[in-house]
DNA sequence: GATGAATGAGGCTTCATTCAT
DNA sequence: GATGAATGAAGCCTCATTCAT
């Protein structure tokens, strides 16, 4: 237990102490607007580490987009719901959704900057569909059984299925600051949150029980 | 002697044509990444102009989202849905929302960029939520019939509907970019485009047509 | 007369400013050796001032280079040897080149540093070979002249003459320092100019006149 | 044991394998322009290895210096001319002179790069006026040899001639870059070689031959 | 001797903003 | 109102050098 040392000589832990600091920069002030100076100030190592490290501001970026999406994926793991009635499965994956939303808006945004982007970086990444893959394969598991026990009736794809919630999930947090201004509620209370909850989930159910 | 002078006379003309330059540049760009020098050029005017009129870059970008917001509330006052039966007001509003924001990404970007900006701007501007009053209304009527005509069974603010279908139609626009790398889906094709439009509008009147 | 005013306001003046410094700072330390910090500190503007004219260090140095060029040549056209005597002639151009580089060492060191950089950024000038047009018209009138009157006898194209003097009169500016390091003389002396002098006009002459 | 090491464990063969790098580093790019990293990654060693044998970046360059210049004079000893007649030994000379800086561009570039330092790194070198010794004996030798068999008449010191033919065989080398921009010939073609060297040759021995 | 990580001063460049005319 | 020139703070990045192992 040597007193903490003023600088670390681990590039592993160095590249993982620069990308937690770079991850809230970039998610808190975008890529334009975030500052290699500010992240380099937040970390115990310099700023020529971060160019050492990764090269320029952009691959930094991009380090912090490689390891924020499979984040995402690597949690749903978790989620076991093979044998779990599907309509008690998609609550809880859209639990999952709205729950892991509401708690990374570090995501949500670093997200939405890349939007920003035109999702150029994102691209330059090893990241593609194979992430999603699994999620996809959940979904259509669910939606096969549901059909199969009569309980949904509605043809649709996982994938349309799972931008649909999504998107609802994604929104309260993205947006959550204009529509306070243009509509006067805060989407991210409590209250908002346990309505939102319930009108997606009722509405993914409603929507697949009814007839095409 | 006016031989058709190069450069603007009128102050208005020069402001119309800076902030359409601007609202370009800035959902383009984001906030921080616009540039001032980009803008001067893009239009019929100087850099010094640009400060005349507007202050400084955040007056300037004030006055795009001044400019933005009430565009679309004033387009949705050209849907009259009043004597229309309501499930296809629904539609016929659903509808809007979705060309809207597939016809004006730049719209969508500045309200994304805004976001980012954790609605700092949008609050100084004076747009609150008596913007939105009159869709309200016209969402509450529609309920309202609904009800009355035993169509619709699901008790729902105006609010939280209109927060469900606009979160998957900006949604499609805003995270286009990175769903197609995670998901390999192109949202805004022609056909995605069709099945969304049914499948947002099948869900909104399941849910409102399905019980408590 | 107004007292001198801290910062000029006239454009023309800012660069030509500017050029003189960067000349100096360039033929002193090279290219990568310049500091445009150094050359701001030296001129009357600001570091702004020279990316706002010359965009950036590379086009800054260009600027120099485009400068530098037509400056030997323009100095050229003050020679008028068209009535003279051929060898008379020839020593006259001969006594200007030796003069003019000797009293130029910036214009050699610029030459230099541009071969170090193996004359990229000279060719991205506009300059080519028409800047020497006319000293090699005055070059072959002399050979012309010198031949009909028998005086000369070797066939030589005014290009080679024109290099070979000129490389004796660049070599003794150019590579002064290591020569007097490794033969131990000083060709810059008043000596030793003297009899250089004599030696290239006399070698050329001899040359000339000797047979084939 | 030793089943081949990727990394040299002879200080000697580092020290070389470095200086062959350096050498060609500093001819590219200058001093102020070679990168220390460069060089490291071109040699079959580490950063850490080049401070350890050269101390600094300008002791490395040092080290260059030191090694070049006697390369040169190391392959002069091979020129044996003292039993040949005086201008055919003359013709050797400037043969290797001129074939010398033909073939070790390398060379050239370090002594511009040198005379862009005016110096001051050779001068801290043990390399003085006693590399030339050699050749200027041979020079003197050939000089009296001429005389006495009244080929010559022309008065002039070793160290003199030497510099006028070297000059030339320098410049065509050091200056092919911006002569090949201004005047638009290609000195090192083998055409121009060819006639270059008969023309120094020629205005050599036309000089000596001639009268004072 | 050897290595990869780390340092920090300083380099080049950008950019919102101001100013003289 | 309009313009081109100017400003200066601050941004990104490089690079010779050092250090712990």
């Amino acid at each position: 237990m040597s007193d903490d040392p003023p600088f670390l000589r681990d590039a592993d832990q160095t590249r993982k102490n620069i990308l937690e600091v770079a991850l809230k920069e970039f998610a808190e002030y975008g890529l334009a607007g975030a500052r290699v100076d500010r992240i380099a100030r937040g970390t115990r190592t310099t700023k020529g580490m971060i160019y050492y490290h990764f090269g320029d501001k952009d691959g930094l970026y991009k380090a912090v987009l490689e390891k924020v999406y499979p984040s995402l994926r690597s949690d749903e793991e978790h989620l076991d719901v093979r044998n779990t009635d599907p309509i008690e499965a998609l609550e809880r994956i859209i639990d999952f959704t709205l729950d892991y939303h509401e708690k990374h808006e570090d995501f949500v945004r670093i997200v939405m900057i890349e939007n920003i982007n035109k999702g150029e970086h994102l691209r330059k990444t090893g990241i593609d569909s194979t992430v999603s893959y699994r999620i996809m394969m959940v979904i259509a598991d669910i939606l096969i059984r549901g059909m199969v026990l009569g309980l949904f009736k509605r043809e649709v794809t996982p994938v349309d299925l799972h931008i649909f919630y999504t998107s609802f999930c994604f929104y309260r947090v993205s947006n959550h600051h204009t529509v306070s201004s243009v509509l006067g509620i805060n989407m991210l209370s409590a209250q908002s949150c346990a309505r939102h909850r319930r009108m997606v989930k009722d509405a993914v159910i409603a929507y697949l029980a009814s007839a095409d």
